[in-house]
DNA sequence: GGTGAAAAGTACATGAA
DNA sequence: TTCATGTACTTTTCACC
């Protein structure tokens, strides 16, 4: 994982489809360098996929929320298995399992704030294990698309 | 928008760099078709972008949290500026601005929990307009990697 | 809007430095 | 490791359906 390396995750995070041809004149390196070096980041699992992303407002999703739901009783029976079933809800894009005062956070997408109430009430309110949750609507969310190995701090050195 | 776009759009969320000719051949239809669709889906902004997805262990970030945080004076600008602020850190991978208790959410990856206090006294406790945050560790988190147009329901025809 | 074949460009493997 | 080159494949264009 050394600069090049770190400049080609930084370059595909921001377009993943450029040609090897492209990238590898952006970095300065023979194509050939360059198709080495990112096959051997994907073999190494640096680079996880390659996935196009979809305008949530274009599927006709308009409306954000996160939702805090805390579950009882905290074992990792119930954890799991409300993980599972929540996950792969086509309304859901992502959950976290977190600690502190919420078990998960739940970050959907919906066409609408009725769509979002017809969700808590009929696949999230019904679960049993559910002991209380809130939920938020999203004004904004924005993302950094580029990720890198953070610069190493002076007190703790690699 | 029909069932071919779709399916298109589901495909290459899970892989963005399939070549068009496997993805004809998935989905029954001429390699030119194809192409074009995907073409006019990347134009009318429905596909967004191409990304690489990284490893955030790879990059070494083994601690990931959310941190609430509560600004005011509670005014466009003030919002505008934290968020200004905020997302382009490094430490930063995305920045929900929501309703309820809380007025952001922010999704962080460090390499370690020192890493998490560093940056909560020296990049977000400095900041005045803060006027309380907390922080939550995140144990898992997993995402919907397909999302599709919401099965329509039966009170809401298009 | 969809298709098929030709032309341009790209990826990939190989061998050399 | 990195690089240069040839081959096979893919993308892309265009005339036609």
């Amino acid at each position: 994982m050394d600069e090049l390396d770190s400049a080609i995750v930084r370059h595909l995070q921001r377009d993943a489809r450029q040609t090897n041809r492209d990238l590898a004149r952006a970095l300065g390196v023979a194509p050939s360098t360059c198709l080495e070096r990112v096959r051997a980041l994907r073999e190494r699992g640096v680079i996880a996929g390659y996935h196009a992303e979809i305008s949530l407002p274009a599927l006709g999703r308009h409306v954000q929320a996160l939702l805090h739901v805390q579950v009882r009783p905290l074992s990792r029976e119930v954890i799991e298995s409300f993980k599972r079933y929540v996950t792969p809800l086509p309304e859901v894009l992502s959950v976290f399992v977190v600690a502190g005062g919420d078990d998960f956070l739940v970050h959907v997408a919906v066409p609408s704030v009725d769509a979002l109430h017809a969700f808590l009430m009929d696949k999230v309110s019904k679960r049993r294990e559910i002991v209380g949750f809130r939920s938020s609507i999203i004004y904004q969310h924005s993302r950094n698309q580029v990720l890198a190995p953070l610069p190493t701090r002076p007190e703790s050195s690699p």
